[in-house]
DNA sequence: ATAAAAATCATCCTAAAGTATGAGCAAAAA
DNA sequence: TTTTTGCTCATACTTTAGGATGATTTTTAT
């Protein structure tokens, strides 16, 4: 039941046209018993048989073919603002930056000193240091500015 | 001349079509006086015709429909805290930053280390130090990270 | 031409930063 | 349970940063 309705109305333009050709047979029979009188009625009769199949051809042809799509992509810059900071934490991962060598890295960027980072932080100055050192490391830096200008590239901090 | 041959060249498909029904005509005509003997052979030769000419519509249909040009329009995302940098020159003009300390101001943004911003300054270590503490002075900071943290807040620096 | 500002360099000294190594401890993962 | 991981701290040492001061040489503006 379902594929009889499906079939048809899969195939709802072929049966149009041939329902459409069968009506112009009849018709043009009909014509042909007509006009049989006129002397070289023929040739024009077969003319408009002509015309009306080309006609009848264009249609079929483009209610049966998809439409030709030519995509043109355009790619428009959208800029975003600097509003909100989202961490990267892909690159946190990637890195294997602990939660606290993060927070070093925040006051770094700060611009406190390790003294200064210890005191906030109520550790000592050689765990800062330690810290530091570990960072430096995985940044693959050699120095706190180098930190942190690596790390607001990549998103690490804002 | 050139307007002749680009009229030609523009409707080259409709004077493909036009030739080839003005020679099917003959085919007919000719096969109309072969066939004449046989009965009821009017009706199969229009149904020949009527094939012919639909499936040269859809030709012409398929050759001369042009391209539907659909615009997609992809989003790109770019990230620019830059956009564009300004450099602040009123902020300039107010600490009285000297050409000099700008350049070693954005050296150290850069993570260069006073041996490296000397090198490529093509001065003496001594040089930079000096620049480097008179631009501490005018900044009102003690370190070069808070420097930079300044510098970029009040756009001297990218 | 002359004074002011900018750029250069040096030396001495202190403070901070950074390296290397070892070790204790607690929470989480195996 | 054992191991791993993260956080902690310490000591000793080297390097870099920064302060203070003074001096010379270019530029630049008046």
């Amino acid at each position: 039941m379902t594929s009889a309705r499906r079939f048809f109305s899969k195939n709802k333009s072929i049966i149009a046209y041939s329902i459409s050709l069968a009506l112009l047979m009849f018709l043009l029979k009909w014509l042909e018993l007509r006009f049989v009188i006129f002397d070289h009625a023929l040739e024009v009769y077969i003319g408009a048989i002509a015309v009306i199949f080309t006609v009848l051809g264009i249609w079929l042809a483009l209610k049966l073919t998809r439409p030709k799509v030519t995509t043109i992509v355009v790619e428009k810059q959208v800029y975003i603002n600097p509003g909100e900071f989202v961490l990267n934490e892909t690159a946190v991962n990637e890195l294997g930056l602990s939660k606290r060598e993060l927070e070093v890295l925040n006051l770094m960027a700060e611009g406190c000193s390790n003294q200064e980072i210890a005191s906030r932080l109520f550790v000592s100055l050689s765990t800062v240091k330690t810290h530091s050192s570990n960072l430096f490391f995985k940044l693959d830096v050699k120095r706190r500015t180098q930190a942190i200008e690596k790390a607001k590239k990549i998103c690490l901090i804002p």
